[in-house]
DNA sequence: CAGAATCCCAGTGGATACTG
DNA sequence: CAGTATCCACTGGGATTCTG
């Protein structure tokens, strides 16, 4: 097997569907606070649980907790313990997480352009 | 800075969070299906359903039937009876959907570039 | 401060079978 | 052909409480 083509660095269960790796990238933003969290993190710098968690508000302890760890697995986001007594966590994007910037800008941007229209539209049938 | 800006034009839960199109965006682009077969049709053109159905592959009809109505009332999708014996519709994308394609295939990209890396590591989970 | 532990609900997604 | 109709299992997200 080759290892110079692209086909082999996607997941088995691509199986030759281009659009594959779409709906990986969505299962990895349509979290709905993952891109929030790398936007935060994008815009405020390196901040501790709480600090992220107020800056984000609305957001509980749980799912702050289950969502960073979620970004961790994927490397998006660096865990750094910074001090022990008391207890102090420094989260940061990795170079995985600051490359979604753009992507994360654009959905944004895009939300703000079109989105108005889709609440408009769910208002008239409430 | 003017008020005539896009801000009055978000939703009121936004409240002054400038992340806010971002959760809605991803809302959309979240479920499992929605970016495919707008990637699908982007690609393809407009189609009959089981053509559509066949050509994501490994989706129900329930599912794109759903995905479908859903993606009808975002104003994504347009949903257009050709003829009634034997019933024949073909979906294809509004503007608004066709604007999307720059973000679907960023994360398509992102999602090539970025993500067996994540693969890889779950393997090892595994 | 930074979470872990529980409990719970609604929403998605999937399998299968049926229909105009 | 283009869906409905069920039924079901899973999980994401939220509220609340507890802890080192």
């Amino acid at each position: 097997m080759t290892d110079t083509d692209a086909s082999n660095r996607l997941p088995v269960w691509c199986a030759g569907k281009d659009w594959c790796p779409i709906t990986a990238t969505a299962s990895l933003l349509g979290k709905k606070w993952h891109p929030v969290i790398v936007h935060r993190l994008l815009e405020g710098g390196p901040m501790g649980f709480n600090e992220l968690k107020a800056d984000v508000g609305g957001i509980s302890s749980k799912v702050l907790s289950d969502s960073l760890e979620d970004l961790e697995d994927k490397q998006l986001v660096n865990r750094e313990i910074v001090s022990e007594k008391p207890v102090r966590v420094n989260y940061s994007l990795t170079e995985h997480g600051e490359s979604l910037e753009s992507l994360i800008f654009e959905m944004r941007d895009w939300g703000m352009e079109h989105l108005d229209a889709a609440e408009e539209q769910e208002e008239a049938i409430a």
